[in-house]
DNA sequence: TATAATAATAGTAACGATTATCATTATTGT
DNA sequence: ACAATAATGATAATCGTTACTATTATTATA
């Protein structure tokens, strides 16, 4: 019994967030989706993001940024923040998942999983 | 010339943090100077986290929570979040600078460093 | 295809962490 | 002691996010 309903909203949400690869904040969604539907509101871009990323159809990044970022690729993968531009980049591989068992070894407890961001300068900022 | 004056505030802020392990945000901090000055200003207490952050005599842990938690030993290392109670321990072992090498090879730019968190259960949440 | 139940929305107010402002106080070099 | 100015306490402002509420859209059923 699942108790949602469909929402165009909801799909313009999803498809704005598929089709990029910048990561975006809520604010850059809901202005993309605004092209789609024009009244949209902000609140119902937030409400949307959370239950997307609840449903983990979409990933909420934890960066330690201020503002917080959003990824439609909801495969486990590390990210490069570009410490000049600020640009969020994907590390095409999957996790080192034997980082958990690394991890285990040196703490008191039980270790399910981690997280990573590596700080760099993208190419674009290269040249 | 170093245009910063001494302040008893900052003393007692930075004793506080590096008298606890439990990572604390601003205002936990704020409570604990309290009882040392107890007409010190949140402001105060923020602004000199700020200061001493930028000066690497503690960090700002961006651990992607809502609000931000300090660690008053500045020496790199990895910590780990109890999915139970929200407590933050530590990993008191250097980083694994290898992780920068392995990240280079798969990314198109530099690298610099990189943080990470692992999430798992506390010993005291395994009673 | 009408209807009833209710999830989702738009619009807006409220919230909470952090930062900024500013008159006053404390620190420091002379 | 004094002048220069960094730091403070108090408070207002900011800004990302969440909560509220009347209205609208979706869905199951008759």
């Amino acid at each position: 019994m699942n108790t949602s309903k469909h929402s165009r909203q909801r799909d313009a949400i999803l498809e704005v967030l598929k089709g990029t690869k910048v990561h975006p904040t809520a604010d850059w969604v809901y202005s993309e989706v605004r092209k789609i539907i024009p009244n949209i509101s902000l609140g119902t871009v937030y409400r949307n993001l959370s239950k997307l990323s609840d449903e983990n159809a979409i990933v909420k990044l934890g960066l330690g940024t201020s503002v917080e970022h959003f990824d439609g690729n909801p495969e486990p993968h590390y990210h490069v923040m570009c410490t000049e531009c600020g640009a969020i980049k994907d590390i095409e591989t999957e996790p080192l998942e034997e980082l958990n068992e690394w991890a285990k070894n040196l703490f008191n407890g039980e270790i399910y999983k981690h997280s990573a961001i590596f700080f760099g300068r993208c190419n674009e900022c290269q040249n």
